[in-house]
Parts: structure tokens; sequence; C-alpha cells
DNA sequence: GAAAACTGTTCTATAATATAAAATCTCAGT
DNA sequence: ACTGAGATTTTATATTATAGAACAGTTTTC
């Protein structure tokens, strides 16, 4: 079963939808449950119109309503249909253990990275143990431009794709040493083929780099990235050498068990 | 942060909702991708309706396009969803550890359990690690009248609750043990409130037996059970007993905790 | 290898739905 | 008890979602 590559930004057809969504990114966005009036003034649309859609996505379970503070937050449908989609993610499934050992040989925080649109999203993130290491969450997304991941997923596209890409996102300067001119990242992203993974020096975060390897699907497209991210004095060019060696390794062998399927 | 109590079965006012997030249930529902023609028939609707709304599912990211065979899965909006609620449910923080002593201590499997509409949702679901084990899955559903973890939320809710529960149930028949009388029901409620667990010997599946107790949250509401699942006949009164007193000593203590929260 | 059958996609008119304004209700703070 | 802010309900309307028909692209059948 493969996945379509093809990534579109048309609006969607249906706009109540699109507002629907709009809803739940603006509560999942807010730590604390969010009130009509709140949510209303967030969307900027109007008042009933927000209450009818909210209600809606409560009855359906995509939304709970809480009463202290009065207001939403996301229901338990959308942790069902989470559930559901990492079950079925055969990357997911295949690459747990292998990040696991990679965080346990390198005792560095691993990352699990997908294609999402402009951005990169991160699966599954396991946290090194040690007292200072890279953080990132489960769940969260990253840039194309500034992240190891993003850029060997980048690397690895058909050219029609990574064009697109490369057209859509914006530059964000992340940190001074964030990548933001793109004749100068698709230079990079050649070095990247030859060498067969990416590095990140403080490009998204200060004091913090990283190393990932791409991930071949059954049809030997890039479909995910591994990244090993540690704290930037702990990455000589040594420790780099050894851990992009076992990384790609071992997204080799995932590459290999993901096209047998 | 109270978790509104109040359940309504109302349909949802938006109706291109209540019919985006039935593609949603079809396509989960189903272990292959599932076409477009498929989908329509299945939902019982227009083409063109269909189609509208899947493309701007897939837009939006809660759906997927794949291209062999071709069709649609659930897309990774969903997973981004799901975490977030996972990590925003402070039961399920609390309540992972708990979960994994007990797993470990009584070697059987446990999960955690949610009021979710007219049914259990297992928040999470623990295995056993022995060869024969009651398997459950995190992101499944089960039966109030069926499950020990249904009958303690049961058992616990305000009676205007309870009420509501009783009505809008299906008593179905899952094996020759399942209770199907109201009237019987209650009654064991009442026994459970008074022993302040529940019990479930072959009622939800033929040679799996149950033990769960409830979770209350700060407003004194059931807000969960965990129950520990094991084979039958390994589920002797002593050890009944022994397994009931550590679950019930462990949930109020985590009912403590949500409520010092 | 041609025709047929199926599935997916676009176009368009219309009916039906989502929308927004105003009115009403609820409740917290004074 | 009064006030005011926020949450619902009601209602008319304009807009949007809908479905039918026509088209395109694949796969199957003979």
């Amino acid at each position: 079963m493969e996945i379509d590559t093809l990534v579109e930004t048309e609006e969607p057809r249906i706009q109540s939808l699109a507002r629907a969504d709009a809803i739940l990114s603006a509560v999942m966005n807010n730590r604390e449950a969010m009130s009509l009036s709140k949510l209303t003034e967030t969307l900027g649309l109007n008042k009933t119109t927000v209450f009818n859609l909210a209600e809606s996505l409560v009855v359906l379970g995509f939304l709970m309503r809480t009463s202290n503070p009065k207001g939403y937050k996301l229901g338990l449908r959308c942790l069902e249909l989470g559930r559901h989609v990492s079950k079925n993610l055969p990357i997911l499934e295949l690459s747990r253990p292998v990040i696991r050992e990679l965080c346990k040989s390198t005792e560095e925080t691993v990352n699990l990275a997908m294609p999402y649109f402009q951005e990169v999203f991160l699966v599954e993130a396991l946290q090194s143990q040690l007292g200072v290491r890279a953080t990132t969450y489960a769940g969260a997304r990253s840039n194309y431009h500034s992240s190891a991941c993003g850029k060997v997923l980048l690397a690895f596209f058909p050219d029609e794709r990574r064009e697109w890409v490369l057209n859509n996102i914006e530059f964000t300067k992340l940190t001074q040493f964030t990548i933001t001119d793109r004749g100068e990242l698709e230079q990079q992203l050649e070095d990247i083929r030859v060498k067969g993974f990416a590095t990140e020096v403080q490009e998204n975060e200060l004091g913090a780099s990283c190393i990932a390897a791409p991930i071949f699907g059954p049809f030997n497209e890039v479909v995910a990235s591994i990244s090993v991210a540690g704290v930037v004095h702990r990455m000589s060019p040594e420790r780099v050498a050894e851990i992009s060696s076992e990384l790609t390794q071992r997204c080799a062998r995932l590459s290999r068990e993901l096209i047998a399927k």
C-alpha cells in the first residue's frame, strides 16, 4: 500500500471542515480549555458559527466540554483515531525497537519524522536519559530547512516534490546558523545525497546538534527519517562518524524490511 | 479543569461534520485502504458528496491517499491530535506508571478505561507477558454492561448519568454469562458500590475474567477505571481478593493525586 | 486489441444548509 | 437585587454543500 506523494495545498472544498479543523488547532494550541468567546476571537468568525461547529465536534467526541473553567478541550475521538494510525503505520511499528536501541547505544534523544505538508512531523520521540539532552516531543512539527530529519527527507524526495516543498516553505531564521538561502540549502542537499545522511548544527536551536538518515518505502521513495539529537559539544567529528554509520545501517535495514512487506 | 459529565446524543448541528466523521469511521474500520466507491456505498451518500468531503479531509491531513490499492487511509493529523490528548490527560500521565506496576505485580493484562458516550473507551492497555493472556487494545471500545471497567464506572456515576447510560445502551449478549437484564445489572451495581470494585467472569469473552476499580477526579466524580484482566482459571477467589485489594488501593491513591492537581 | 464496465473527477443548477444578527438566557461579580 | 459578560436559541437569508449529468482515466472482458 503506497502512500501518495502528491502534495497539494488547496483550500478544502468543504468550508465547515476547514473551520472545524481550525477550531481543533486553536483548542490544541491553548494550554487551558478554551472558552467560546476566546475561540470566536481567535478564529475571527461569527459567534454562532463557532458555537454550532464546536457543539458538533463535542457530539462527535473530537471536543469535550469542561466546566471549570468553562470551555472546550480535545476529546477522546482524537485519541481513538490517533491510536488507530499508530497501530496501522508499518514504519512506526517496525522502527520502534530500532529507535529504542539507538537511544540506548547513543544515549541521545532519537526521533522518527515523516513528511507532513510543508513541515516535518515527529511521529515518535524517545528522550535521552542524560541530564543535558535535546528535548523533542512526539506529535510536534519541525521545519524542513532547519532540521536534519527535514533535510534528509528533502534530499531524497523526487525532484518534483522537493521543488514543491522548496517553493512553499518559509526559510524562517531560528538561530544565527539557520540556512535561510534556498541555493545554499540545495547545495547541502546534494552533499546529503552523496553521504547518505544529514547533519544539523545549532540550526534549529542553539546548543543542539542532530544527525539523520532516510528510510525508504516499497516504491523506493523516502517515507520517513530517523535522527539522533544531542548537545553540540558531545558531537565531535569522530562521534558524528560513529553515530551516522550506525544510523544509516539501521535505517537501510528498516527500508529493506519495509520493502519486504 | 472539570470535564462535563453531561452526555447527549443529539445529531451534530453541522451535517458535513457528521458525514466527515462517518468517513473517518468507515476508513478506520477497514483494514485495507478504502476506495471512493466503497466509501460511497458504505455511507449511502452521493458519490460527489463523499468525494468532496474526503478530499477536504486529505487537505487537512485527516486522511491520506494511497495509490496501491487506490484509496484513503487515516492521516497524520489524527496522530497529531491524539498525541496531544494523551499528553494533556492528567489521568493518563498519572496512571501510566501505576499500570506498569500492576502489570508487573499481577503478570496480567491491565487496562485504563474512560467513559465514551454509551461505551467505554480503553485509553491504555498493557499486555501480560504470559503465554495465555487476555488481549485488549488501547483505542478499542468496550461495553458498559459486560466489562468490569464499564460496571465500576456505571456503579459510581451520579444517578442521572447512570440512568442515561442504562437507557441508551443495548444489552448485547456476548457470551452465555453476559448480563442482559437491566434489573440484574442494577443489583450488581449496588454490590459494586459497597465492595468498591467490580468483577466480570466470562461476561465479555469466554475464558476471560476481569477485576476493576474506580478512579475519582477533583469533583469526586468517577473519571476512569483500571482493570486487571486474566484467564478465568487463574482467578481463584483468593487471587481475586489479592488483586482487588491492591487495585483499589492504587486507584484510591491515583484519585488523591488527581484531586490534588 | 477493441469495447465495455468501472472508478474517479469536473461542472453546474438547485435545494438545503450553514450563517449571522438579534433576542434571550445564565451566571458571576458587585 | 442589579449589572454585564458570556453562552445559547431563534429566525431570515445568502451561501454553500449537494447531487445529477457529463467527462476522463483505468482496468476488465471478450
